[in-house]
DNA sequence: GCGACAG
DNA sequence: ATCTTGTCGC
């Protein structure tokens, strides 16, 4: 799929601030964009390279709701800013992009395994991704970033509103049993409560819903398999002969 | 100064 | 995120 804006990645830490605050005014927030019914969704992911800067970013499209593969994709690149917390995307950005433009068909919705709008500045990882993407997107991390909630219960769908500065941005939601809940934030083209509803219903009994933990396998797998140094050599000499 | 801090 | 051994529980 085609990338519908972008701005430069070398940038330095003052200039990655500014841009998100420029961003966030183009988000939008509701579900007037999002389609009625989806029949795809996709979702990316991130693996790194323990000896070399390298690493792998994929990203997975599958049936809705079937959640069977339709398709894959996998690059890999050299980290060039580093991991800052708040400036995930600066980090990461550029490899996922790269990902999506290897994808033939363009998905109905987007889930990140990062943070949407539950950000210091509205624009995590999926949000600003959803922008540049112009698709309907999410946001689904392991861990807390920012904003506070109460207790959850620990059944399947059992949630806690996010808060920041008194507004809702987000939730903690039980996608398993007992087991620790993930954060949902809307991304892009979509808000809170049909988030959480499009997580929940790709969950299948693993704490991530399958978009992500297909994503993750398929880096995981690249990885361990070593193509890494081939494809990046390889990338390097047709970009001279 | 101290604690927090997506991946 | 990544590394890493055993271990608790269904």
């Amino acid at each position: 799929m085609k990338i519908q804006q972008l701005h430069r990645w070398d940038v330095t830490y003052r200039e990655a601030v500014s841009i998100q605050h420029g961003l966030k005014e183009k988000l939008v927030l509701h579900d007037e964009d999002f389609p009625e019914q989806i029949t795809t969704i996709a979702g990316a992911d991130i693996s790194y390279s323990t000896q070399s800067d390298l690493f792998f970013a994929a990203v997975v499209l599958l049936a809705y709701p079937a959640m069977e593969i339709i398709e894959e994709t996998c690059v890999t690149q050299r980290a060039s800013f580093p991991y800052i917390p708040g400036l995930l995307s600066f980090r990461e950005g550029p490899a996922v992009l790269e990902a999506f433009e290897k994808l033939q068909s363009v998905p109905d919705v987007v889930i990140f395994d990062g943070q949407g709008i539950a950000h210091p500045r509205g624009m995590g990882l999926a949000s600003h991704m959803g922008l540049f993407l112009d698709v309907p997107s999410i946001g689904c991390a392991k861990k807390r970033l920012v904003g506070v909630h109460g207790k959850v219960g620990h059944v399947v769908g059992d949630y806690a509103d996010l808060l920041l500065d008194d507004h809702v941005v987000g939730a903690a939601v039980r996608t398993k049993n007992r087991v620790k809940p993930v954060f949902i934030s809307p991304g892009h083209k979509i808000g809170t409560r049909r988030a959480l509803d499009v997580v929940l219903s790709c969950c299948r009994g693993y704490r991530l819903p399958e978009p992500v933990r297909q994503a993750h396998m398929t880096v995981n797998r690249k990885r361990l398999k070593g193509v890494s140094l081939d494809d990046f050599m390889t990338k390097q000499k047709t970009g001279f002969e």
